[in-house]
RNA sequence: GGCCCCAUCGUCUAGCCCGGCCUAGGACGCCGCCCUCUCAAGGCGGAGACACCGGUUCAAAUCCGGUUGGGGCCA
């Protein structure tokens, strides 16, 4: 056997993968890529009850548009039972493990029995030295070693000492036949020869129970690495009630799969000063041993800051030609096949379609903008204007909205503060003289106007925010001119005009 | 209830293992100024933390004990 790194990532496909498990599967990758080794997806759906195809399903799509790839899987634990059953026979004939007719009724009577006489809620060990014979419904259990203390090494919090004696007889496969969790994760881990269990801080209280079925199975023991856990804003562990906590939301919300990573790697573990991370980067640096013990609370304003960052190095990468270059290359997720400008071209149309804008609107605007254009290269140019100043794709959407044609609306103190009667003259002279011009691009919209308030003694703002207000519909835009642009000479006089009428009216 | 983990600015963290270089550093957010057609971005500046108590030591954010608080597991 070689001393080559093994681990793996074992979600339950009990819900979509959220960002503690993300980052718990981030960890895992990084320490396998860190290390030229192996990383396994095991899907852990022993839990017949709670877990679905489609959980699955939604955790290998959050896997992949994260970029974090597998080398081996995804492994079922429920195609695994005869495996589980196999090492449980073999238990049972060495008298390591026994059954046990206690049902689950009579173990909630006597546990609540035990706890109001103030014991603990421990089974009692009453099937242990029985030697029954499977003729009623039986779980088998483990004939724990109660004696000594187990010690976890572990590679984050140090060595974490557990009483044996606190350990009770548990169960190992249940009556239906299924393996407990303590039981199936060491069979699966060992069979596969993780040789580092690196998981959430949850499971490090399990960790004596699993030490002892490794023992009894004669199975050599991975490196353990607990992970500290990801809190909502209120310190209890990060829940739906807490906002969005998917994967696949964040990547709905219009966050790029790069700023969630970079967001969920510096939650716990880090580099110095360093904020900002490459993937290669990570894949370097990464260490198990810088993984902090304090659990993180998620907080939404970083993330919002490193997708703006993202969005922004997007807008300017020029690190590769848009197409066909195979990811590994780039240092993006597998899924991303464009880079730059193009990739968040193709997003942004995505988001307006969700947005409610209809693929006829963009059609429109895209010829309004340009009569070769395509709707892409419009899709484009309004990301180079609006990009550098959204903080989510979804934002830069909605933002962007009142470049398709129709009624907008009007934010009514942006109209109050800057549409007054004197500015009224000011846009009328201005009107006519973008009527005709040559070209209606941004450095000719900006030279007639800054021209016309030399003319008039004024001050650019003095004319540029009531020309904003009018065509975007608030007193906040990207550069007028570049809006201007976008939005066509026909639809920009055209709104000018509505309101200049109105005002005469 | 028992056991386990954790404890530096509001948040993420550096420093802690190997006490002195810490007047506790960085980042997000917040506030102010500059730049500027608005907003962003950028630049500059500001407010902001070693949970508490005790011990060890010439010296403790750093080592030890306890308290409190939070989280988790048993369920």
């Amino acid at each position: 056997m070689s001393d080559r790194v093994r681990v793996r990532f074992a979600p339950s496909p009990t819900g979509d993968l959220h960002v503690g498990g993300a980052r718990t599967a981030l960890y895992n990758w990084l320490f396998a890529r860190h290390h030229d080794g192996v990383l396994i997806l095991r899907i852990e759906d022993t839990d017949v009850e709670r877990s679905t195809a489609e959980s699955a399903e939604a955790i290998v799509e959050s896997l992949q548009w994260l970029g974090l790839d597998w080398d081996e899987g995804p492994y079922r634990q429920a195609e695994r039972l005869a495996i589980y059953r196999e090492h449980a026979e073999r238990l049972l004939e060495v008298g390591k493990a026994y059954r046990c007719v206690c049902t689950p009724g009579e173990l909630e009577e006597r546990r609540k029995v035990a706890l109001a006489a103030g014991r603990s809620p421990r089974y009692d060990g009453r099937c242990r030295d029985r030697r029954l014979e499977p003729e009623k419904p039986w779980a088998l259990r483990l004939r724990v070693q109660d004696a000594g203390v187990t010690i976890v090494n572990d590679i984050i919090h140090g060595e974490v000492r557990f009483d044996n004696a606190e350990l009770d007889d548990f169960i190992l496969v249940r009556s239906d036949g299924l393996p407990t969790y303590n039981f199936a994760v060491v069979v699966d881990d060992a069979l596969m020869e993780v040789t580092h269990v690196i998981r959430g801080d949850d499971h490090l209280s399990n960790t004596p129970k699993q030490i002892q079925v490794y023992r009894v199975l004669d199975f050599p023991l991975p490196q353990f690495a607990h992970v500290p856990m990801i809190l909502g804003p209120d310190r209890t562990r990060l829940s739906k009630r807490h906002g969005a906590t998917s994967v696949l939301a964040y990547r709905d919300l219009g966050y790029l799969p790069e700023a969630l990573v970079n967001y969920l790697v510096r939650l716990g573990w880090s580099h110095g000063d360093q904020e900002i991370f490459s993937r290669d980067e990570l894949v370097r640096y990464f260490e198990l041993t810088r993984v902090g013990h304090t659990p993180a609370v998620f907080d939404h304003a970083k993330l919002d800051w490193l997708n703006a960052h993202y969005l922004r190095e997007a807008l300017t990468d020029t690190r590769l030609t848009p197409t066909g270059v195979p990811a590994t290359l780039t240092g993006f997720p597998p899924t991303v096949v464009e880079a730059g400008p193009k990739r968040l071209a193709a997003l942004l149309v995505e988001f307006w379609l969700k947005a409610g804008v209809s693929k006829e609107e963009i059609g429109a605007a895209t010829v309004r903008w340009s009569s070769l254009g395509s709707a892409r290269a419009f899709a484009e140019a309004v990301v180079q204007t609006f990009g550098e100043r959204s903080k989510t794709l979804c934002e830069l959407a909605q933002a962007s909205r009142f470049l398709f044609g129709g009624p907008i609306e009007y934010d009514v103190r942006a109209r109050e503060k800057y549409l007054q009667p004197e500015t009224q003259r000011h846009l009328q002279e201005v009107c006519r003289r973008i009527r005709n011009v040559s070209s209606f691009d941004a450095a000719t919209l900006e030279k007639v106007y800054r021209d016309f308030v030399a003319e008039r003694g004024l001050k650019l703002g003095d004319v540029a925010q009531p020309t904003r207000v009018v065509l975007t519909g608030h007193s906040v835009s990207p550069p007028l001119f570049q809006v201007m642009e976008l939005l066509g000479r026909d639809i920009s006089l055209e709104r000018l005009e509505a309101v200049l009428q109105q005002k005469n009216d």
